[in-house]
DNA sequence: ATCCTACCTTCCACTCTTGACAGGTCAATG
DNA sequence: CATTGACCTGTCAAGAGTGGAAGGTAGGAT
Protein backbone atom coordinates (compact mmCIF):
# COMPACT_ATOMS: atom_id res chain seq x y z
CA UNK A 1 0.00 0.00 0.00
CA UNK A 2 2.72 2.18 0.43
CA UNK A 3 3.77 2.99 -2.83
CA UNK A 4 0.92 4.20 -4.07
CA UNK A 5 1.02 6.93 -1.13
CA UNK A 6 5.01 7.42 -1.90
CA UNK A 7 4.10 8.69 -5.69
CA UNK A 8 1.33 10.41 -4.49
CA UNK A 9 3.53 12.31 -2.10
CA UNK A 10 5.94 13.43 -4.70
CA UNK A 11 3.00 14.22 -6.72
CA UNK A 12 2.31 16.42 -4.03
CA UNK A 13 5.27 18.20 -3.91
CA UNK A 14 5.06 19.36 -8.05
CA UNK A 15 3.69 17.34 -10.71
CA UNK A 16 6.46 14.78 -12.70
CA UNK A 17 6.59 11.91 -15.39
CA UNK A 18 7.24 8.18 -14.36
CA UNK A 19 10.83 8.93 -15.30
CA UNK A 20 11.25 11.90 -13.06
CA UNK A 21 9.55 9.77 -10.22
CA UNK A 22 12.06 7.20 -10.72
CA UNK A 23 14.73 9.71 -10.21
CA UNK A 24 13.42 10.94 -7.03
CA UNK A 25 13.00 7.33 -5.59
CA UNK A 26 17.29 7.17 -6.31
CA UNK A 27 17.76 10.26 -4.46
CA UNK A 28 15.76 11.07 -1.66
CA UNK A 29 13.51 8.21 -0.80
CA UNK A 30 16.24 5.33 -1.76
CA UNK A 31 17.39 5.32 2.17
CA UNK A 32 13.38 4.84 2.78
CA UNK A 33 11.12 3.20 0.25
CA UNK A 34 12.76 2.06 -2.60
CA UNK A 35 10.87 1.18 -5.96
CA UNK A 36 11.39 -0.44 -9.22
CA UNK A 37 10.57 1.42 -12.60
CA UNK A 38 8.29 -1.57 -13.41
CA UNK A 39 6.52 -0.44 -10.01
CA UNK A 40 6.62 3.17 -10.56
CA UNK A 41 4.62 2.98 -13.68
CA UNK A 42 2.52 0.15 -12.39
CA UNK A 43 1.19 2.78 -10.04
CA UNK A 44 1.00 5.30 -12.00
CA UNK A 45 -1.82 3.48 -14.05
CA UNK A 46 -3.72 2.41 -11.59
CA UNK A 47 -3.68 5.78 -9.55
CA UNK A 48 -4.68 7.51 -13.23
CA UNK A 49 -7.43 4.89 -13.61
CA UNK A 50 -8.76 5.55 -10.26
CA UNK A 51 -8.53 9.31 -10.43
CA UNK A 52 -6.22 10.46 -7.85
CA UNK A 53 -4.17 11.46 -10.96
CA UNK A 54 -3.84 13.01 -13.92
CA UNK A 55 -1.97 13.46 -16.82
CA UNK A 56 -1.09 17.10 -16.94
CA UNK A 57 0.86 17.35 -19.70
CA UNK A 58 2.73 15.67 -22.43
CA UNK A 59 6.00 16.02 -23.60
CA UNK A 60 8.60 14.94 -25.96
CA UNK A 61 9.33 11.78 -26.25
CA UNK A 62 6.16 10.26 -25.18
CA UNK A 63 6.55 11.76 -21.94
CA UNK A 64 3.92 12.30 -19.50
CA UNK A 65 3.47 14.55 -16.53
CA UNK A 66 1.35 13.13 -13.38
CA UNK A 67 -0.11 15.79 -11.53
CA UNK A 68 -2.06 14.63 -7.65
CA UNK A 69 -5.96 15.10 -8.08
CA UNK A 70 -8.50 16.74 -5.22
CA UNK A 71 -8.76 13.00 -4.93
CA UNK A 72 -5.73 11.98 -4.76
CA UNK A 73 -4.53 14.58 -2.04
CA UNK A 74 -7.55 13.21 -0.01
CA UNK A 75 -6.52 10.13 0.33
CA UNK A 76 -2.59 11.00 1.12
CA UNK A 77 -3.97 13.24 4.19
CA UNK A 78 -6.10 10.34 4.92
CA UNK A 79 -3.08 8.04 4.73
CA UNK A 80 -1.32 10.36 6.90
CA UNK A 81 -3.80 11.62 9.37
CA UNK A 82 -6.07 8.58 9.85
CA UNK A 83 -4.11 5.41 9.47
CA UNK A 84 -1.78 3.48 11.76
CA UNK A 85 1.57 3.25 9.50
CA UNK A 86 2.92 -0.70 9.33
CA UNK A 87 5.31 -1.25 11.49
CA UNK A 88 6.87 -4.41 10.76
CA UNK A 89 10.35 -4.46 9.98
CA UNK A 90 12.33 -7.72 8.97
CA UNK A 91 16.30 -7.27 9.85
CA UNK A 92 18.17 -9.93 8.16
CA UNK A 93 21.83 -8.90 10.11
CA UNK A 94 19.52 -9.83 13.43
CA UNK A 95 18.19 -12.40 12.19
CA UNK A 96 21.64 -14.37 11.48
CA UNK A 97 22.62 -12.87 14.96
CA UNK A 98 19.97 -15.22 16.21
CA UNK A 99 22.01 -18.28 14.48
CA UNK A 100 25.29 -17.05 14.92
CA UNK A 101 26.01 -20.05 17.28
CA UNK A 102 26.34 -22.32 14.61
CA UNK A 103 29.53 -20.18 14.39
CA UNK A 104 32.13 -20.33 16.06
CA UNK A 105 32.89 -17.40 18.25
CA UNK A 106 35.62 -16.34 16.73
CA UNK A 107 33.47 -16.33 13.30
CA UNK A 108 30.80 -14.28 14.92
CA UNK A 109 32.86 -11.32 15.90
CA UNK A 110 34.02 -11.41 12.65
CA UNK A 111 30.39 -10.52 11.35
CA UNK A 112 29.41 -8.54 13.88
CA UNK A 113 32.82 -7.17 13.14
CA UNK A 114 31.58 -6.56 9.21
CA UNK A 115 28.28 -4.90 10.76
CA UNK A 116 29.96 -1.95 12.70
CA UNK A 117 32.50 -1.17 9.92
CA UNK A 118 29.41 -1.29 7.53
CA UNK A 119 27.63 1.39 9.70
CA UNK A 120 30.50 3.21 9.90
CA UNK A 121 30.73 3.22 6.06
CA UNK A 122 26.79 4.12 5.67
CA UNK A 123 27.11 6.98 8.40
CA UNK A 124 30.25 9.31 6.87
CA UNK A 125 27.75 8.56 3.22
CA UNK A 126 24.53 10.29 5.01
CA UNK A 127 26.89 12.99 6.54
CA UNK A 128 28.42 13.50 3.00
CA UNK A 129 24.81 13.72 1.89
CA UNK A 130 23.89 16.37 4.50
CA UNK A 131 26.95 18.10 3.14
CA UNK A 132 25.79 18.02 -0.25
CA UNK A 133 21.89 19.17 -0.34
CA UNK A 134 21.51 22.57 0.17
CA UNK A 135 18.59 22.94 2.85
CA UNK A 136 16.21 25.39 2.44
CA UNK A 137 13.08 26.28 4.57
CA UNK A 138 11.00 24.04 2.21
CA UNK A 139 8.96 21.05 3.11
CA UNK A 140 11.23 18.64 1.55
CA UNK A 141 14.70 20.31 3.02
CA UNK A 142 12.64 20.51 6.72
CA UNK A 143 10.48 17.06 6.89
CA UNK A 144 13.74 15.20 4.60
CA UNK A 145 16.54 16.39 6.88
CA UNK A 146 14.61 14.76 9.64
CA UNK A 147 14.55 11.77 8.42
CA UNK A 148 18.24 11.95 7.45
CA UNK A 149 18.95 12.79 10.93
CA UNK A 150 16.75 9.31 12.24
CA UNK A 151 19.20 7.65 9.49
CA UNK A 152 22.76 9.07 11.38
CA UNK A 153 21.18 8.32 14.16
CA UNK A 154 20.84 4.70 13.56
CA UNK A 155 23.95 4.29 11.74
CA UNK A 156 25.57 5.44 15.28
CA UNK A 157 23.62 2.96 16.88
CA UNK A 158 24.41 0.12 14.80
CA UNK A 159 27.56 0.51 14.64
CA UNK A 160 28.01 0.84 18.85
CA UNK A 161 25.43 -2.14 19.31
CA UNK A 162 27.68 -4.00 17.07
CA UNK A 163 30.97 -3.57 18.63
CA UNK A 164 29.35 -3.72 22.22
CA UNK A 165 28.10 -7.34 20.84
CA UNK A 166 31.96 -7.99 20.27
CA UNK A 167 32.78 -7.30 23.50
CA UNK A 168 30.27 -9.54 25.14
CA UNK A 169 31.13 -12.77 23.27
CA UNK A 170 34.62 -12.20 24.23
CA UNK A 171 34.04 -11.66 27.38
CA UNK A 172 32.06 -14.73 28.02
CA UNK A 173 31.98 -16.94 24.87
CA UNK A 174 28.44 -18.62 24.46
CA UNK A 175 29.96 -22.67 24.22
CA UNK A 176 33.41 -23.93 22.63
CA UNK A 177 33.20 -25.17 18.95
CA UNK A 178 34.21 -28.37 20.62
CA UNK A 179 30.42 -29.41 21.79
CA UNK A 180 29.10 -27.95 18.68
CA UNK A 181 30.49 -30.70 17.30
CA UNK A 182 29.04 -33.23 20.07
CA UNK A 183 25.58 -31.47 19.06
CA UNK A 184 26.12 -32.51 15.64
CA UNK A 185 26.66 -35.80 16.22
CA UNK A 186 23.74 -35.81 17.91
CA UNK A 187 21.45 -34.39 15.21
CA UNK A 188 23.29 -37.36 12.84
CA UNK A 189 21.39 -39.83 15.61
CA UNK A 190 18.13 -38.48 14.98
CA UNK A 191 18.07 -38.38 11.43
CA UNK A 192 18.60 -42.02 11.63
CA UNK A 193 15.17 -42.57 13.13
CA UNK A 194 13.80 -42.49 9.61
CA UNK A 195 15.41 -43.33 6.54
CA UNK A 196 15.84 -40.70 3.77
CA UNK A 197 13.02 -40.62 1.32
CA UNK B 1 15.85 -16.36 0.40
CA UNK B 2 15.96 -15.43 4.40
CA UNK B 3 12.87 -17.59 4.98
CA UNK B 4 14.26 -20.43 4.18
CA UNK B 5 17.50 -19.62 6.17
CA UNK B 6 15.45 -18.81 9.07
CA UNK B 7 14.01 -21.83 8.58
CA UNK B 8 17.19 -23.89 8.55
CA UNK B 9 18.57 -21.87 11.61
CA UNK B 10 16.11 -23.10 13.70
CA UNK B 11 16.22 -26.69 12.71
CA UNK B 12 19.68 -26.48 13.76
CA UNK B 13 18.74 -25.57 17.38
CA UNK B 14 16.45 -28.75 17.50
CA UNK B 15 14.10 -30.56 15.39
CA UNK B 16 10.79 -29.31 15.43
CA UNK B 17 7.07 -29.40 13.35
CA UNK B 18 5.93 -26.94 11.51
CA UNK B 19 3.73 -25.82 13.59
CA UNK B 20 6.52 -25.89 16.63
CA UNK B 21 8.44 -23.64 14.16
CA UNK B 22 4.99 -21.46 14.05
CA UNK B 23 5.10 -20.47 17.22
CA UNK B 24 8.59 -20.32 17.76
CA UNK B 25 8.22 -17.43 14.76
CA UNK B 26 5.72 -16.17 17.03
CA UNK B 27 7.85 -15.86 19.54
CA UNK B 28 11.52 -15.21 19.01
CA UNK B 29 11.31 -14.09 15.70
CA UNK B 30 8.03 -12.09 15.95
CA UNK B 31 10.52 -8.62 16.15
CA UNK B 32 13.16 -9.66 13.19
CA UNK B 33 11.57 -12.05 10.85
CA UNK B 34 7.93 -12.60 10.55
CA UNK B 35 6.52 -15.45 8.79
CA UNK B 36 3.04 -17.05 8.46
CA UNK B 37 2.04 -20.79 8.41
CA UNK B 38 1.60 -20.75 4.39
CA UNK B 39 5.76 -19.68 4.05
CA UNK B 40 6.78 -22.08 7.20
CA UNK B 41 4.96 -25.45 5.30
CA UNK B 42 5.99 -23.96 2.25
CA UNK B 43 9.67 -23.69 2.64
CA UNK B 44 9.31 -27.22 4.68
CA UNK B 45 8.38 -28.91 1.65
CA UNK B 46 11.01 -27.08 -0.76
CA UNK B 47 13.92 -27.59 1.86
CA UNK B 48 12.55 -31.53 1.83
CA UNK B 49 12.68 -31.64 -1.86
CA UNK B 50 16.22 -30.34 -2.02
CA UNK B 51 17.09 -32.57 0.54
CA UNK B 52 18.49 -29.58 2.79
CA UNK B 53 15.94 -31.33 5.76
CA UNK B 54 13.79 -34.64 6.16
CA UNK B 55 11.21 -36.08 8.11
CA UNK B 56 12.75 -37.29 11.10
CA UNK B 57 9.63 -38.59 13.22
CA UNK B 58 6.30 -38.32 12.64
CA UNK B 59 3.79 -38.16 15.80
CA UNK B 60 0.17 -38.27 16.65
CA UNK B 61 -2.07 -35.97 14.26
CA UNK B 62 0.01 -36.42 10.86
CA UNK B 63 2.76 -34.45 13.05
CA UNK B 64 5.76 -34.16 11.11
CA UNK B 65 9.11 -33.67 12.43
CA UNK B 66 11.73 -32.09 10.43
CA UNK B 67 15.25 -31.59 11.04
CA UNK B 68 18.21 -30.27 9.31
CA UNK B 69 20.76 -32.94 7.49
CA UNK B 70 24.25 -32.12 7.21
CA UNK B 71 23.22 -30.38 3.50
CA UNK B 72 21.39 -27.96 4.89
CA UNK B 73 23.50 -26.87 8.01
CA UNK B 74 26.28 -26.60 5.24
CA UNK B 75 24.34 -23.98 3.76
CA UNK B 76 23.44 -22.31 6.47
CA UNK B 77 27.08 -22.00 7.16
CA UNK B 78 27.75 -20.57 3.60
CA UNK B 79 24.77 -17.81 4.32
CA UNK B 80 26.09 -16.93 7.63
CA UNK B 81 29.94 -16.99 6.38
CA UNK B 82 30.31 -16.00 3.14
CA UNK B 83 27.16 -14.24 1.64
CA UNK B 84 26.35 -10.15 2.35
CA UNK B 85 23.34 -9.59 4.36
CA UNK B 86 20.44 -7.99 2.49
CA UNK B 87 20.30 -4.53 3.97
CA UNK B 88 17.65 -2.73 2.24
CA UNK B 89 15.16 -1.29 4.57
CA UNK B 90 11.95 -0.02 4.48
CA UNK B 91 10.00 2.54 6.86
CA UNK B 92 6.71 3.56 6.76
CA UNK B 93 7.39 6.02 8.92
CA UNK B 94 10.05 7.68 7.35
CA UNK B 95 8.24 7.63 4.09
CA UNK B 96 5.36 9.46 6.32
CA UNK B 97 7.96 11.96 7.46
CA UNK B 98 9.42 12.90 3.75
CA UNK B 99 5.21 14.23 3.03
CA UNK B 100 4.28 15.51 6.39
CA UNK B 101 4.61 19.04 4.50
CA UNK B 102 1.12 18.66 3.04
CA UNK B 103 -0.13 18.90 6.80
CA UNK B 104 -0.40 21.60 9.09
CA UNK B 105 2.57 21.87 11.65
CA UNK B 106 0.02 21.06 14.07
CA UNK B 107 -0.56 17.60 12.49
CA UNK B 108 2.60 16.98 11.28
CA UNK B 109 3.33 17.48 15.36
CA UNK B 110 0.55 15.08 16.25
CA UNK B 111 2.13 12.48 14.11
CA UNK B 112 5.12 12.97 15.30
CA UNK B 113 3.94 12.27 19.06
CA UNK B 114 2.32 9.02 18.44
CA UNK B 115 5.47 7.96 17.04
CA UNK B 116 7.30 8.79 20.19
CA UNK B 117 4.81 7.02 22.24
CA UNK B 118 5.06 3.68 19.90
CA UNK B 119 8.16 3.64 20.64
CA UNK B 120 7.93 3.82 24.02
CA UNK B 121 5.11 1.66 24.71
CA UNK B 122 7.26 -0.68 22.70
CA UNK B 123 10.47 -0.42 24.63
CA UNK B 124 8.71 -1.42 27.96
CA UNK B 125 7.06 -4.41 26.18
CA UNK B 126 10.32 -5.71 25.42
CA UNK B 127 11.80 -4.87 28.74
CA UNK B 128 9.15 -6.63 29.72
CA UNK B 129 10.15 -9.61 27.69
CA UNK B 130 13.60 -9.13 28.80
CA UNK B 131 12.72 -9.89 32.07
CA UNK B 132 10.43 -12.70 31.83
CA UNK B 133 12.73 -15.29 29.30
CA UNK B 134 15.25 -16.62 31.52
CA UNK B 135 18.36 -16.55 30.19
CA UNK B 136 21.09 -19.56 30.58
CA UNK B 137 24.45 -19.36 28.32
CA UNK B 138 23.13 -21.04 25.50
CA UNK B 139 23.40 -20.30 22.10
CA UNK B 140 19.59 -18.83 21.70
CA UNK B 141 20.43 -16.88 24.89
CA UNK B 142 23.63 -15.38 24.03
CA UNK B 143 22.76 -14.40 20.64
CA UNK B 144 19.22 -13.90 21.17
CA UNK B 145 19.73 -11.02 23.97
CA UNK B 146 21.93 -9.56 21.76
CA UNK B 147 19.41 -8.70 19.75
CA UNK B 148 16.93 -8.00 22.49
CA UNK B 149 19.39 -5.56 23.37
CA UNK B 150 19.37 -3.62 19.66
CA UNK B 151 15.82 -3.45 19.81
CA UNK B 152 15.99 -1.45 23.14
CA UNK B 153 18.59 0.44 21.74
CA UNK B 154 16.20 1.14 18.80
CA UNK B 155 12.95 2.20 20.71
CA UNK B 156 14.89 4.32 22.74
CA UNK B 157 16.31 6.04 19.69
CA UNK B 158 13.27 6.02 18.20
CA UNK B 159 11.28 7.92 20.93
CA UNK B 160 14.03 10.74 21.30
CA UNK B 161 14.58 11.12 17.67
CA UNK B 162 10.48 11.77 17.48
CA UNK B 163 10.49 14.21 20.48
CA UNK B 164 13.76 15.83 19.28
CA UNK B 165 12.12 16.31 15.65
CA UNK B 166 8.50 17.82 17.15
CA UNK B 167 11.30 20.62 19.07
CA UNK B 168 12.56 21.46 15.73
CA UNK B 169 9.17 21.63 14.11
CA UNK B 170 8.29 24.20 16.75
CA UNK B 171 11.16 25.76 16.86
CA UNK B 172 10.80 26.75 13.03
CA UNK B 173 7.49 25.37 11.47
CA UNK B 174 8.23 24.62 7.73
CA UNK B 175 5.51 27.05 6.30
CA UNK B 176 2.48 28.42 7.18
CA UNK B 177 -0.98 26.72 6.28
CA UNK B 178 -2.04 29.57 4.24
CA UNK B 179 0.50 29.17 1.63
CA UNK B 180 -0.63 25.93 1.24
CA UNK B 181 -4.02 26.61 0.69
CA UNK B 182 -2.30 28.80 -2.59
CA UNK B 183 -0.10 25.75 -3.39
CA UNK B 184 -3.37 23.83 -3.37
CA UNK B 185 -4.81 26.11 -5.83
CA UNK B 186 -1.66 26.53 -8.73
CA UNK B 187 -2.73 22.34 -8.88
CA UNK B 188 -6.32 23.00 -9.55
CA UNK B 189 -4.67 25.33 -12.39
CA UNK B 190 -2.95 22.09 -13.77
CA UNK B 191 -5.30 20.09 -13.78
CA UNK B 192 -7.32 22.13 -16.47
CA UNK B 193 -4.76 21.59 -18.56
CA UNK B 194 -6.60 18.67 -19.73
CA UNK B 195 -9.92 17.23 -19.04
CA UNK B 196 -10.45 14.17 -17.38
CA UNK B 197 -10.81 11.26 -18.49
C1' DA C 1 -20.26 -40.28 25.38
C1' DT C 2 -19.78 -36.02 23.55
C1' DC C 3 -17.89 -31.83 22.84
C1' DC C 4 -14.43 -28.58 22.92
C1' DT C 5 -9.89 -27.14 22.33
C1' DA C 6 -5.50 -27.51 20.94
C1' DC C 7 -2.95 -29.65 17.49
C1' DC C 8 -1.43 -30.08 12.63
C1' DT C 9 -1.08 -29.84 7.63
C1' DT C 10 -2.22 -28.19 3.06
C1' DC C 11 -3.99 -25.19 -0.60
C1' DC C 12 -5.38 -20.96 -2.88
C1' DA C 13 -5.86 -16.25 -4.47
C1' DC C 14 -3.97 -11.95 -4.05
C1' DT C 15 -0.56 -8.10 -3.72
C1' DC C 16 4.13 -6.44 -3.62
C1' DT C 17 8.76 -6.50 -5.29
C1' DT C 18 12.50 -7.69 -8.36
C1' DG C 19 14.94 -7.92 -12.63
C1' DA C 20 15.02 -8.03 -17.15
C1' DC C 21 13.49 -7.15 -21.63
C1' DA C 22 11.43 -4.49 -25.50
C1' DG C 23 10.82 -0.52 -27.88
C1' DG C 24 10.99 4.09 -29.20
C1' DT C 25 12.47 9.37 -29.59
C1' DC C 26 15.14 13.71 -29.12
C1' DA C 27 19.76 16.15 -29.30
C1' DA C 28 24.33 16.55 -29.97
C1' DT C 29 28.70 15.01 -31.64
C1' DG C 30 31.98 13.49 -35.04
C1' DC D 1 24.65 11.77 -42.17
C1' DA D 2 25.26 8.30 -38.71
C1' DT D 3 25.96 7.01 -34.30
C1' DT D 4 25.69 7.54 -29.56
C1' DG D 5 23.69 8.53 -25.29
C1' DA D 6 20.28 10.31 -22.46
C1' DC D 7 15.45 10.29 -22.22
C1' DC D 8 10.98 7.85 -21.65
C1' DT D 9 7.28 4.36 -21.43
C1' DG D 10 5.68 -0.08 -21.10
C1' DT D 11 5.25 -5.52 -20.20
C1' DC D 12 6.28 -10.02 -18.37
C1' DA D 13 7.84 -13.91 -15.37
C1' DA D 14 8.96 -15.36 -11.01
C1' DG D 15 9.59 -15.08 -6.11
C1' DA D 16 8.22 -13.35 -1.53
C1' DG D 17 4.76 -12.30 1.69
C1' DT D 18 -0.38 -11.98 3.29
C1' DG D 19 -4.71 -13.78 4.73
C1' DG D 20 -7.81 -16.98 5.02
C1' DA D 21 -10.27 -21.25 4.16
C1' DA D 22 -10.55 -26.15 4.47
C1' DG D 23 -10.10 -30.39 6.75
C1' DG D 24 -8.84 -33.55 9.88
C1' DT D 25 -7.03 -35.88 14.59
C1' DA D 26 -5.92 -36.57 19.58
C1' DG D 27 -6.91 -35.79 24.32
C1' DG D 28 -9.18 -33.89 28.21
C1' DA D 29 -13.24 -32.09 30.57
C1' DT D 30 -18.07 -32.14 31.45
Amino acid sequence: MSLRHAVLGLLAERQASGYDLMKLFETSLANVWPATQSQVYGELGKLAASGQVEVAAEGPRGRKEYAITEEGLAELRHWLTSTEPDRIRRSETLLRVFFLGVLTPLEATAYLGLEAEYAAKSRTALERLEGTVDWGDDDMSVYGRLSLEYGLRLMTLHEEWAKWAIDRIQAAPPRAAAEQEDEQDVRQDHRQTEPAE
